[in-house]
DNA sequence: ACATGTTGTGCGTTATGCGCACAAGCGTCA
DNA sequence: TGACGCTTGTGCGCATAACGCACAACATGT
């Protein structure tokens, strides 16, 4: 069974390109042109354009002169995500709490593909550090303890693979570049519960994670040595109490 | 023999008809079969399925039985919005600082169509009330502080056009459904400079917003009467500084 | 059992989107 | 200034690709 046949009657080509033209503002430029699109996205300018005219008739896009940007209306899309999935009723309100206790920043996140893709995040208005990610924001899978946590948390048949299909992007100089080394710590990562970083993502900056269910994993970050070794355990038990209480609310079981 | 051009030969309707099955994923229901999405976009259902097919073939649905569900991938749609507009690195620090001087949540809104946008909301772990909405969620514009204020920084000549558009549904007994009394109430936050309602939305709450950029405000609320007077003063004077404050951080000029 | 609701899928038709090719702007260098 | 490259916007013929009817298989409730 063939996953996906490049010309499957049953899909829409011209919907996929439109939504690869969709896809193309990923937020690295603030806004494109409609050559940066066909460049971007490898189609023609003509099809690019008619990607760009739909998505602004219905209200996605708007265009100043010759730059197309977003506009917040997609932000409705990830709502509607949001909204099925109770984030806002039963997940938040659990990572608000925590993180006024702890008084750290707590992000939720998900695998899609080889990224971590993050859902939630608390904000304590005391915390320290403030990496300005959002939900919808994606990071390596391979060098943070995010993404660590998820692999650890998948079949390890697979993970060799998983790790290899990863990119390998060092982010500091301290970043694992051995896959053999990065899926011994994905080992002990899944028999330990939790995952530590240092400094692999962002230099001085210790990454924890623990898992919250099958593709599902909670977060967070202090500033190396902040607090010593009984600063990060006690965040990482503030993190477990929180993961439990998720689960307790058990919203997150579909992915 | 072409009747005319029935649509502009620059719109893809394959590709609108596909965005429709995606914004059929409204978060009303958690899940839906091809026979709902059929029913709710109005196509045929060999034509909803196609869309749905390419939806789950580029990973934004996915398909357990016969039930489609969206995945979290279409929170990275969002994020190009959130991430091109800075509002993780600029805008949601300045939200959580304040949030946390006022020991109130606050959220940033901007106008969507006939209904508040909610853009990024910063949430105080001591805040008393969680209403459970996030980025992307809709609110009524005619009901809310937020929308009152969204409108009354608007062309003025306009604006009965807009009441009449928008929906009227009250949300609670309270609700003001004299279109003539709130477009008054629209003029007095003009003139203000900020919208005060009081259980329109949600009994026992009062809402309170404030103008950021065109199209742009600020929000908070309080349970009715739990500091008084001087406790909604203070709140409005805190959202000032607030907006005042993202003014000069400048992010949000472009919608 | 029937009736009513699903879902999957062929297939002929033609509307529809594709991309070439032309036209019009914009800057640079001689 | 004019000729040059390198953009960008857009019309139009053609072939493809999407449409939606229609049928079959399956589930559910009366």
């Amino acid at each position: 069974m063939p996953p996906a046949d490049p010309q499957d009657r049953n899909i829409a080509a011209t919907f996929a390109k439109g939504m690869a033209v969709l896809e193309a503002f990923d937020g690295q430029a603030p806004a494109l042109t409609l050559a940066d699109i066909a460049r971007l996205t490898g189609q023609d300018r003509a099809t690019a354009r008619r990607g760009a005219l739909t998505l602004m008739h219905l209200g996605y896009l708007r265009q100043d002169g010759r730059q197309f940007s977003l506009t917040p209306r997609v932000l409705t899309l990830a709502g509607g995500f949001l909204r099925a999935h109770r984030i806002g009723r039963q997940v938040q309100p659990v990572l608000n709490h925590h993180a006024g206790a702890l008084g750290a920043e707590i992000t939720l996140a998900t695998g899609d593909g080889d990224r971590v893709l993050l859902l939630a995040q608390s904000t304590a208005h005391g915390g320290p550090v403030s990496y300005g990610f959002t939900p919808g924001s994606r990071l390596p899978l391979l060098h943070t303890s995010l993404g660590r946590m998820l692999l650890a948390g998948e079949d390890p048949e697979g993970l060799e693979a998983r790790i290899a299909a990863a990119p390998i992007a060092p982010h500091t100089e301290q970043s694992l570049t051995d896959t053999a080394e990065i899926a011994v710590r994905i080992g002990r990562a899944r028999q330990a519960g939790f995952c530590i970083t240092d400094s692999e993502f962002e230099p001085g900056i210790t990454g924890i994670a623990v898992a919250v269910a099958p593709n599902v994993v909670l977060g967070s970050s202090l500033p190396r040595g902040r607090d010593g070794a009984e600063g990060v355990d006690a965040l990482l038990r503030g993190l477990q109490t929180c993961a439990s209480e998720l689960r307790q609310a058990g919203a997150l079981s579909g992915l």
